[in-house]
RNA sequence: GGCCUGUUGGUGAAGGGGUUUAACACACCGCCCUCUCAAGGCGGCAUUCACGGGUUCAAAUCCCGUACAGGCUACCA
């Protein structure tokens, strides 16, 4: 039996890999231009850190002219989930990730297909066969129990762990050996024959974090498992290989692999792509740095900012900021332009690890969110409240019009309010405008207490004023009335003798803003009064108690 | 244990031999403006870049060691 037939008794396959070769051409690119990947897995959720890297993928494929691609890499059958590929589409879209060439909702674009991976396994297969008849991979008959045990006796003499060398007992068996084993049953995997040497060093640059040395890999890993599916590793070298990656743009978790990936690319005879290590989001548990886990982290699933009514905008300005840390500077210098207009270098990203800050992005969202216009936020809060708050929702169903004008007060204009951090603080912002949520309440910190002396202030006030006086006049009756009732109408006259006064013009305002409102932090007074009109004013008078 | 990576203020971080009396942002604290708050303006907030040694006229920046942190060490990705 010659190796070819050999291989062909190991794995069955329609096509070998020179027809694969031939079947995916390489790519025509322009000058500079890069070929990136998003390659998650359908496990149900999408991991804020694969948004991160997903932002990454995009951007820098764009801008240089390139193409980003979706891949999924579905080769562990249990983990897998029903609906995952719509899932991650769907989520990613709605944070402007949008891919060139892949898989999409309705089927698959491009060239270089299928972009499934459970869908590829012939094309594994056929690589791997290759390996075989260049005597470059091996079956592999042991199981959990016996790697268990070359495990154990490795930890007790201190050597180096794994399978490889004089420990990977099946290297030594013979093509009879092996023709007995498979005629018997027996189940095997597919192992790499690596012929690397860990003393020797190989020398490499990372887009990232830059030049490295590391050992190169001895270890004679599985390429293919016994569901005949491909590992990670097999995989990635392979396809990107065959979809003519330039950039692999991943998790920094990687770049431990990375020895058995250069194994593959030269047993393979593959050119090596370039590869950028992102760091890994993390957080401060308790003073400890770690990676961000969708157990303990619930932000670690990005539908939780949607929960938390944080615009997508918001978290794409987020990610550009932890991906380039010059982003922030020139987004405040170019605040009219997209954060596409923002060339992204693998330089400036971040090496060892990023903390995620959610100050920040409340910060960011905030200011996002003054940036929309009234209407603008009503459709967004609208939108967050029909799926999380239908008190709320029905209040803005039935007072659109004046839900709009809430929203509009020191809005539409050059430093606009920045009051709303996020779509689930709507509600506390702006509860006290309607009647169904408004509830009277009276603080004692306030300089007056006394409840007849604050009806009385009201009172004489809401005689005065008239919903069409404009700004100056609204608060000069303010101040007039202030004065007939002892209270100092100029804040400097105040300062000077405020023995004088009952209270300064900040105090009687408050009675009144606390009577109206119940609430010491409003907006504007003149345009919430505007908004209320004198009828409801009184009646609010009247609740007083 | 082994291998890899990192360590700059309250926080995220910039800076990779002299232009750093260490950028910027967030947070915090003052003051100003002001009908309140928010916003805005002004100012404060690391005598110092984990520690020890070395190279150099000169080190946060280069080299070595130590400590600490993280990642990987699956027929998971």
């Amino acid at each position: 039996m010659d190796r070819k037939e050999y291989a062909d008794l190991l794995l069955k396959t329609e096509h070998d890999y020179e027809y694969y070769e031939k079947k995916y051409p390489k790519r025509n690119l322009k000058e500079g231009a890069i070929v990136t990947r998003l390659a998650p897995s359908p496990t149900g959720f999408v991991h804020l850190g694969s948004l991160d890297c997903g932002f990454i993928d995009r951007v820098m494929a764009s801008q240089s002219g390139g193409v980003c691609y979706l891949r999924i890499e579905d080769t562990d059958t249990k983990r897998t989930v029903d609906n995952g590929i719509n899932m991650i589409i769907d989520s990613l879209n709605k944070f402007d990730i949008t891919f060139d060439e892949g898989v999409t909702k309705d089927g698959e674009v491009g060239d270089y297909g299928p972009y499934i991976q459970s869908e590829r396994g012939d094309i594994y297969k056929a690589f791997a066969k290759k390996l075989i008849i260049e005597d470059k991979a091996y079956p592999c008959f042991c199981n959990k129990e016996d790697e268990e045990h070359i495990k154990e006796i490795q930890t007790k003499n201190k050597e180096q762990i794994g399978y490889y060398g004089r420990w990977a007992t099946c290297r030594k068996l013979n093509m009879e050996d092996v023709i007995e084993k498979i005629n018997n049953g027996e189940k095997y995997i597919i192992r790499l024959k690596s012929r690397g040497n860990p003393n020797h060093r190989i020398k490499f640059k990372d887009e990232i974090i830059g030049k490295m040395e590391i050992p190169e890999n001895n270890l004679d890993i599985p390429i293919i498992k016994s569901d005949g599916l491909p590992t990670y590793h097999f995989a990635h070298a392979v396809d990107d290989h065959l979809m003519g990656t330039t950039h692999v743009i991943r998790g920094e978790e990687w770049l431990a692999s990375l020895d058995k990936h250069i194994d593959l690319f030269n047993n393979l005879g593959f050119d090596l792509p370039k590869y950028a290590h992102i760091s890994t989001l993390m957080i401060d548990d308790n003073g400890t740095r770690r990676k961000i886990s969708k157990r303990k982290d619930p932000w670690a699933d990005i539908n939780y900012f949607h929960k938390e009514g944080i615009p997508n905008e918001a978290l794409v300005l987020y990610m550009a900021t932890i991906t380039n840390s010059n982003f922030e500077i020139w987004m405040n210098q170019n605040k009219d332009k997209s954060y596409k207009d923002f060339e992204f270098s693998f330089s400036k990203m971040p090496k060892g690890g990023t903390m995620y800050d959610h100050d920040k992005i409340i910060n960011i969202s905030k200011n996002f969110i003054s940036t929309l216009t009234a209407l603008e936020v009503y459709n967004r809060a609208f939108e967050y409240a029909k799926e999380y708050d239908s008190e709320l929702l029905e209040l803005l169903i039935r007072y659109k019009d004046y839900s709009v004008a809430i929203f509009n007060i020191e809005r539409e204009q050059k430093k606009p309010r920045k009051d709303i951090a996020a779509f689930n603080d709507v509600k506390n912002q702006i509860w006290y405008m309607y009647d169904e949520l408004y509830r009277p309440e009276i603080y004692d910190w306030q300089k007056i207490t006394d409840l007849d002396d604050i009806k009385n202030i009201v009172k004489t006030y809401l005689e005065k004023y008239d919903v069409n006086d404009d700004k100056e006049t609204w608060f000069n009756k303010m101040k007039e009335v202030a004065g007939d009732l002892g209270f100092a109408s100029e804040m400097k006259e105040y300062k000077e003798n405020p023995d004088k006064y009952k209270g300064s013009i900040a105090d009687f305002s408050t009675v009144i803003r606390v009577a109206m409102t119940s609430k010491s932090m409003t907006p504007d007074l003149y345009d919430i009064m505007r908004l209320l009109g004198k009828d409801r004013m009184l009646m609010r008078l009247e609740m007083i108690k």
